[in-house]
DNA sequence: CTGAAAGCGCTAACAG
DNA sequence: CTGTTAGCGCTTTCAG
């Protein structure tokens, strides 16, 4: 059996009251008694029940991280961010994979909530209604990260991903391109079709050039089916030579796609990536891209969920981090 | 306040004793009682509070996961192994970053415990004997993932590091090579110092080839250091042209650093990687590699782990999974 | 098949 | 500055 703060007070000769006092800081507690307790502690190797704790004071300490896949670098990097901050705080976290499934996403919040989380961190490229009603049954705060909320309700933290696809198209074009291949997840998530397609729209409009259908190619998030379906831009009519990727899963997969069989880059395409975690940063040539803050994103969001968990004021649910365009070697100088 | 066990035992007309039977699917109640106590539980909304249950039934359903830095793909695929067999026998994760920094992971082990966690997974280059103590003093399970215990007394998942870069370094002296750079992560490090090292050593000498100590390159295990450290290598005198990297990091890191400046792979070094995670995966030229079979190291830890908390007679508790050598094209054909 | 009752280890008033 | 006393919400005998 572990010692408990029973077996502490009795050795001590003081109430448990007072080794609770103790172990939490209290100030009212005569230095002496404060020296006695913290000896017998020591000797009994006590250890307080965070469990016990959690029940009586109903507060865990313990944060939900809800991701899609943890060994995905761009998840994996904002996990880091949220970790960080958790522990800076005091917090733990408990971590879960989604694989963007909304029915095990449901489950997750559910079972999170169950241990009694104190706030949660949720990660996803859509939310979807069940998500959102789940949510709603919550009466802790939960934070998104490098997540949208179409509906502008929830607390989140992200960049402004319709500008920055914007921006990386608008690149493109000022560097003569009329015929821009946008590489994309799927459009049935938000992030996709709401804002990164937009924003690509939205450039090539402001330009004066055509959307062509045939140009936007839905893919899933994965690396290898990005890489089995270079041909499918290869094939493409009129050979357009200009691809913006939606993630850098894609953009690489495309590049090595492309590269693996015989076409180059910049030569014969121009690419430009979207998020630049470990893994694109790595690839060559190295990838012009769009740099997306994700050890922010995440450390951001849980310092949004810690003011949030502590009740205090927030003037800004909707955190907006700025990212930046970096020219390297996917493009011609 | 939250819908507790009472409530619906109100509702239903029924003892909380029977809806605790309900919700923990003892068979001993009645259908009927059955039916009504769960359609209470639907109507009221009722989540059972796990926190109440750990406390009153000492198991928590969570195991403590320790990683150094969940950033690192190397970890993050370890992690989504053992994230998906927790799943599987309905365990959540508690996930800490330790940056291999032994004060560190004293602290998270302590706080492990502290929260009840059922078990624990631990990874690290090294287990220090602050560690080693720590860890005697918890009355839970704990199992090693990629992680190597010298002393042969921990549970454990692993490969035979040993053999494996014994395996490499063959390799290349098998294709001509009679001077190999050993480009390692810290020696302090019992996996690279009492382990990887002693292969590359073992090949060396079995080949009756010199151990030559300026060839044994000390890094960091960060892609960065191993980047800017290409030229260390290039200085050499003699000019090895092969070379064997303790991880991906460190391969990938050289890799990049060498080509970035002019040199080639393989025509003006050869080399071999370990690992082969996520990360190495995408580079080009496609690395020669040991591949580390990630997911599984995991996935079996976590295996091992629930077998050690259902009490569970254990016939082996140092596991040695397979790896393989994969030739790609950082070496000549 | 069901209920009563005793905790699990700790926090948090409330007294003193 | 310290002790007493209720719970927190649930599991688990033990009876019946």
């Amino acid at each position: 059996m572990a010692v408990t703060i029973y077996d502490v007070a009795r050795e001590a000769n003081v109430s448990m009251a007072t080794v609770s006092r103790v172990v939490n800081g209290n100030q009212n507690v005569k230095p002496a008694t404060r020296k006695k307790v913290l000896d017998c502690i020591e000797r009994l190797g006590y250890r307080p029940n965070a469990v016990a704790r959690g029940l009586a004071s109903k507060k865990t300490t313990t944060v939900g991280v809800i991701v899609p896949d943890i060994s995905i670098s761009f998840y994996s990097e904002l996990a880091r961010g949220v970790a960080d901050i958790a522990t800076m705080y005091e917090y733990n976290i408990i971590l879960s994979n989604s694989d963007e499934r909304t029915v095990r996403e449901v489950e997750l919040i559910e079972d999170h909530l169950g241990k009694q989380v104190d706030g949660m961190i949720f990660m996803s490229d859509s939310i979807s209604d069940e998500v959102r009603k789940e949510m709603a049954t919550a009466n802790i705060p939960i934070v998104l990260a490098g997540t949208l909320d179409v509906e502008k309700q929830l607390p989140s933290v992200n960049i402004d991903y319709e500008e920055a696809a914007y921006m990386a198209v608008k690149k493109l074009i000022d560097s003569g391109h009329k015929r821009i291949v946008f590489a994309s997840g799927p459009f049935t998530r938000d992030i996709n079709r709401a804002s990164k397609k937009v924003g690509y729209i939205r450039a090539l409009e402001e330009a004066g050039l055509p959307v062509e259908e045939e140009l936007i190619i839905e893919l899933d998030n994965s690396y290898d089916t990005a890489y089995q379906n270079w041909h499918r831009i290869a094939e493409l009519p009129g050979k357009p030579n200009a691809i913006v990727a939606t993630n850098d899963r894609i953009a690489v997969g495309i590049l090595n796609g492309l590269r693996d069989n015989g076409l180059s880059v910049p030569e014969d395409y121009e690419i430009i990536c979207f998020e630049h975690s470990n893994m694109a940063r790595v690839v060559r040539p190295q990838l012009t891209s769009i740099v997306v803050p994700l050890y922010d994103l995440g450390a951001v969001a849980m310092r949004l969920l810690t003011k949030l968990m502590d009740g205090e004021e927030v003037s800004e649910e909707q955190v907006i981090l700025p990212f930046r365009l970096e020219e390297r070697d996917s493009m011609k100088k």
